[in-house]
DNA sequence: CTCTCTGGTATTAAATTGGTATTAAAAATT
DNA sequence: AATTTTTAATACCAATTTAATACCAGAGAG
C-alpha cells in the first residue's frame, strides 16, 4: 500500500499560443520545468493527472505528455502506469533530527569511556503505568533492566529500561548494548520521543549517584518505537544535573 | 477503569468529500492528524474502533483503515488487534522538533497565553563568553533582552536573550516576537543548537519565578543561527523543573 | 467455555492513472 | 509542387488506486 498524493493541483495557469515559434508542448515543458525547480510543486511530489493538465492548459493530452516526457528525459520526472506522475530530485531539505543512540554508543562517540553497574535485572508483569507507555495488555511481562550509568568512573545517571519480553525474553542473555541486542533480535529501535525536565533527587537516587540528597537532576523519560510505531521500550533515567543534553532544532524551508 | 477502555469518542466529525481530488483517506488522515497534533486527542489515548470511525464519517472501515495505516507510518499511531489504535504523540512535538519557533510561537500554538514581563532591555559590550557564543570581535556591542515569561499568569521561565545590534540595532523596536521582528529586518533564525542541564535556582532567580530558594530548574542554552551559519542569539533560560516538559523526538538515520 | 468487542485480510467493482495506435493538419525539406 | 517530418488531436487499452463488502482471528468479559 503506497501513500501518494495527487494533491490538488497547485500548478500555476498560463496561456498557450500556437501562434508563438515555439512548439505548443515545449511552451508547456518550459513552464512546467520552472515551476518544479522553483518548488513551487515540491510539496506534493506528485503532478496533477495528464488529463487534468490537459484541461487546465487547454491542449491535448498527446501534448502534455511530449512536455513531460521531455523533463523525463531531463531527470526531473518520473512517471507510474495507473499512478502518476511524480517529481524526482525535490530539493527537499532532508529533516535532520538528532540520531537515536544507546548509551553506551552515545559516551564513546564522546570520548567517554562507558561504564555499567547493574543494579538488578528481572522479569515481572507492568505496572499499569508501563502497560499504557508500552501499550501492553494488563498484567503482561516485561523485562526489566536497572543500570548505574558511569562516565569513565563518575556515576552519571541511573536508568530504568523496561522491554516488553515479547521482545527481549531473557533478560542475562546479553552484557554490553542493550539497542545492539534488540537489532540482533530483529526489533531494532527506530524512533523515540523523550521528554525532559529537571527535578530533585530522591535521596535514594541520589546516595546512588554520590549526590547530596535534593540536588537537582535532568529526568528523561523515553519512549522507543520499532518502525511501525509498537513501543518496544520505555525508560526513565536521573542524569546528574551537571550533565547535558543536545538538542538541535531546524527550521523548514 | 480498564486501560483498553476506547474513550468516549471526542473525535469531531466533518463532513469527506467524494468529488474533491484528494481521496477519502487522504481526507481522513489530514483530519485526524489535525485533531492529534492540536491535542483534541491526546498522548497515549485510545482511538474509538474502525467500524465507529467508519460510521461517524460515513466512509468504509477500509477506507478508516488507510488512513490509520498512513498515520502510523508518520509514527502517530500504533494498534493492537483486538484492542484498538493508540496515539504515540504528545501534541508539542511536531512544535518543538520540526520547528524552530519561539517562546510566543510556542505558547500560542498550544492554545495558552504567553505574557512576558521585561526585565530589562540594554545595548552594552559583549562580555568574552558572549562574544565567543556569538563569534563577535571583543567588545562587539549586543543588545541584552531579559524577559521573564509566563504562561496565562504563571511564571515559567527567565530568559536573557543576546543579540548583536549589527542583527537587531533598536531593542525598543519590537514588542511581540522576537523572532517575527528578526525575520521582518531580514535576519531570519535558521538553526538553534541547545545545550540542556538541570540546575538548583539562585535566591534571585527563584524569587522571579515564584518558586523556594534552590528549586530545581532547566537551565537551557540556546545558540540561534542565520542560513549562512552566522550566530544570530545568544540565549540563556530557566524554565522550572515542575512545569516545563521539552519534548524529544529521535531517529536513526 | 462463549459472546462480543477489537483489528486483519481477501475479493471485488468502479474510477483514475499512464500507454498506444490512428489520424490529420501544419511545417520543413527535397 | 511533392515528400517527409513535426505537431497535435481522438479513441481505445492496460496498470493502479480507491473504496466497498464479507468474512477471519485475536483479546477480553462474563
Amino acid at each position: 500500500m503506497s501513500i501518494n498524493a495527487p494533491e490538488a493541483s497547485g500548478i500555476e495557469p498560463i496561456e498557450l499560443s500556437p501562434s508563438l515559434p515555439l512548439p505548443l508542448y515545449l511552451q508547456l515543458a518550459k513552464h512546467l520545468r520552472n515551476q518544479i525547480t522553483s518548488g513551487k510543486l515540491a510539496e506534493y511530489n506528485a503532478l496533477p493527472g495528464e488529463r487534468e493538465l490537459a484541461e487546465t492548459f487547454g491542449v491535448s493530452r498527446v501534448t502534455v505528455r511530449k512536455a513531460l516526457s521531455s523533463l523525463t528525459a531531463e531527470g526531473l520526472l518520473n512517471k507510474r502506469q495507473g499512478s502518476g506522475w511524480f517529481i524526482n530530485n525535490s530539493p527537499h531539505v532532508e529533516q535532520r533530527l538528532s540520531a537515536l543512540t544507546s548509551f553506551t554508543e552515545d559516551m564513546s562517540s564522546r570520548g567517554l569511556q562507558s561504564g555499567t553497574v547493574w543494579l538488578g535485572r528481572s522479569i515481572s508483569h507492568a505496572t499499569p503505568e508501563e502497560a499504557l507507555a508500552l501499550n501492553l495488555r494488563p498484567r503482561e511481562e516485561v523485562v526489566r533492566l536497572n543500570r548505574l550509568r558511569l562516565a569513565d568512573t563518575t556515576p552519571l545517571a541511573i536508568e530504568l529500561s523496561v522491554v516488553p519480553t515479547k521482545f527481549l525474553p531473557d533478560p542475562f542473555a546479553f552484557d554490553g548494548s542493550l539497542y545492539q541486542h534488540l537489532r540482533n533480535l530483529g526489533h531494532a529501535p527506530h524512533r523515540a520521543l523523550q521528554r525532559l525536565s529537571a527535578v530533585r533527587l530522591i535521596p535514594d537516587l541520589a546516595r546512588q549517584l554520590e549526590l547530596p540528597e535534593g540536588a537537582p537532576a535532568l529526568y528523561i523519560e523515553r519512549r522507543t518505537f520499532l518502525e511501525n510505531g509498537t513501543p518496544l521500550e520505555f525508560v526513565a533515567s536521573h542524569y546528574r544535573g551537571d550533565a547535558y543534553d543536545f538538542v538541535v532544532e531546524l527550521t523548514l524551508t
